[in-house]
RNA sequence: GUCCCCUUCGUCUAGAGGCCUAGGACUCCAGGUUUUCAUCCUGGCAACAGGGGUUCGACUCCCCUAGGGGACGCCA
């Protein structure tokens, strides 16, 4: 049997390192073993999947190093390759579960659904289905689907007992069926669910071994279930550790830049960041701390990976990005300048805001040094211009990094949009609410346009800017933080 | 709250019962090379979460406790 890994990521945002470090073990996993390896697109989330999306997180994995065999860009034999385009196959299967009677159609409303999971909140109880609908009358199912009502359909789960699952990397998982709940399979809007579409296609597209983060441990059971009321052999499991931030929670954006654009944009070497990625988790049976993705796949091998959740460090990044870029040749020095600073689409986006500003040549370098480089650090004094006090600075940074966190696209009139409507919200002068704006992001008073600014440098850049710009005010203690969030919250809801 | 997973220096890790006086790397500190800085070199600080077993012997195996993390969505 030829060994068959895949990376399935779902469109919905900025490509994550999560999804590349995942990628990569599986890339290695298969290549280690001369098998293939897949890129699938999940992208039954209707509402938030892009395109955009879809196109960055494929050139994300091709800078890292990534390749794959089958994918929605190159086609293949298992295709397509896009969850979106599979429809008719995950309803057909639904159906057929159905009909085995190993699934039912529900027709609970999510107010109704919202209810119940207070309630049992409430009484301390883990939150499931209440079982509402599963003894529903067939004809009855039939002329509520006649008359349009909007259902979904759920799988059914055993009441008693124990799944016993098997993870490569830990042995048995037992997992009480009371826990597991009678999990939705195909939305209202007739799309699958993860838990369908995953188990649909790894079988279809005869995956062979699946390793993923370790947040599925707990769908695990679900997931077998559906092998077994499908009559499928499961594919292997290993589930690796999730990477964490410094406080070690999973990682994430509000915390870390999560972004692998990030990455390529602040200079690293899509070979470093992957290499890095490699020792997250994993180590060279010799301890080797650099080694390019042809050595990863040739030394892979699942007994080497430890389980404890690694902190993304980026002291040690930077220490590896320079070990690469000191090794280079002048030459090919003078090309990675080139490709990540000076080339023709960056350079692009620039032009529009500098040529207007520009008399000599050598204007450029001082207009543009916060775009290409770190800006200044900041202190307290950075702020002294400001015509507001240091606790509404705070509020302004604290609350337009609420709405950022919230913003999916990163256009400059949108980024405007939030400002203005923050701002007016606040009852404070654009002027003097973007000032703290301003210095977070240029670490000066007069610099180019901030919008334009901002979508130069992009969410994650932006995000870790302003969270200096935090610091540097004193920062936000937990109860700042708390009375914040409640002003912001109110802000919001009067908002509307 | 319920369930699941995890636990070696601050961080990434080596370690598969005696090779461990627990090794390497990053960070930090000290010294050296260098017209400055950086690089580079040398040295140093620093860990087996705690408690019980099993064993002649436990960082390694088992149990308990603690701590951390994750899951509990018509998101993936």
């Amino acid at each position: 049997m030829t060994v068959r890994t895949r990376i399935a990521p779902s469109p919905t945002g900025d490509p994550h390192v999560g999804t590349a470090y995942i990628a990569l073990f599986n890339w290695a996993f298969a290549k280690h073993a001369g098998g293939e390896f897949l890129l699938r697109i999940e992208d039954t989330d209707a509402a938030r999947s892009t395109p955009e999306s879809e196109a960055a997180i494929l050139d994300s994995l091709r800078w890292l190093g990534v390749t794959w065999n089958e994918g929605p860009d190159i086609g293949g034999p298992h295709g397509p390759y896009r969850q979106s385009e599979r429809q008719a196959i995950y309803s057909e299967h639904a159906d057929k579960l159905i009909s085995d009677d190993h699934a039912f159609v529900c027709f609970c409303t999510s107010e109704r659904l919202d209810e119940v999971r207070r309630e049992q909140q409430s009484a301390g109880q883990q939150t499931k289905y209440d079982g509402h609908c599963i003894g529903l009358a067939k004809d009855e199912v039939a002329a509520q689907i006649a008359a349009g009502t909007p259902h979904v359909v759920r799988m059914k789960v055993p009441e008693e007992g124990e799944c016993v699952c098997s993870d490569a990397l830990r042995g048995e998982i037992r997992i009480p069926y009371a826990q597991i709940d009678m999990q939705v399979l195909i939305k209202s809007d007739g799309m699958p669910t993860y838990h369908l579409a995953v188990v649909v296609d790894d079988h279809l597209m005869q995956i062979s071994h699946v390793l993923r983060g370790e947040e599925w441990i707990n769908s695990m059971p679900k997931h077998q279930l559906l092998y077994e009321y499908f009559g499928w052999d499961m594919p292997v499991h290993a589930h690796l550790p999730l990477l964490r931030n410094p406080d070690k929670s999973k990682l994430s954006k509000r915390k870390n830049p999560t972004s692998i654009s990030y990455y390529r944009d602040s200079g690293y070497l899509g070979e470093v960041l992957a290499n890095y990625l490699a020792m997250m988790g994993w180590s060279m049976p010799d301890e080797r701390e650099q080694f390019s993705m042809t050595e990863f796949a040739e030394q892979f091998s699942l007994d080497r990976i430890s389980l404890g959740g690694p902190i993304f460090d980026v002291e040690k990044l930077n220490w590896l990005n320079g070990q690469y870029l000191r090794a280079m040749t002048p030459n090919a020095f003078m090309d990675a300048i080139a490709e990540w600073a000076l080339n023709r689409d960056r350079l692009a986006q620039l032009v529009p805001l500098i040529q207007e500003r520009t008399e000599r040549l050598a204007d450029i370098a001082p207009q543009v040094e916060y775009l290409l480089g770190d800006r200044i650090p900041l202190t307290e004094s950075s702020f002294a211009d400001s015509k507001l006090e240091t606790d509404q600075l705070l509020a302004i940074l604290h609350h337009i990094g609420r709405r950022f966190d919230e913003q999916r696209s990163w256009q400059r009139d949108e980024l405007y949009q939030v400002c203005k409507s923050l701002a007016d919200d606040m009852e404070i002068k654009l002027r003097d609410f973007l000032y703290p704006l301003f210095i977070g992001v240029s670490g000066r008073t007069v610099s180019l346009p901030l919008f334009d600014s901002m979508e130069f440098l992009g969410p994650d850049v932006c995000r870790v800017r302003l969270r200096e710009a935090i610091e540097a005010l004193g920062g936000i203690s937990k109860k700042l933080g708390k009375r914040l969030d409640k002003a912001f919250d109110q802000l919001d809801r009067a908002a509307q």
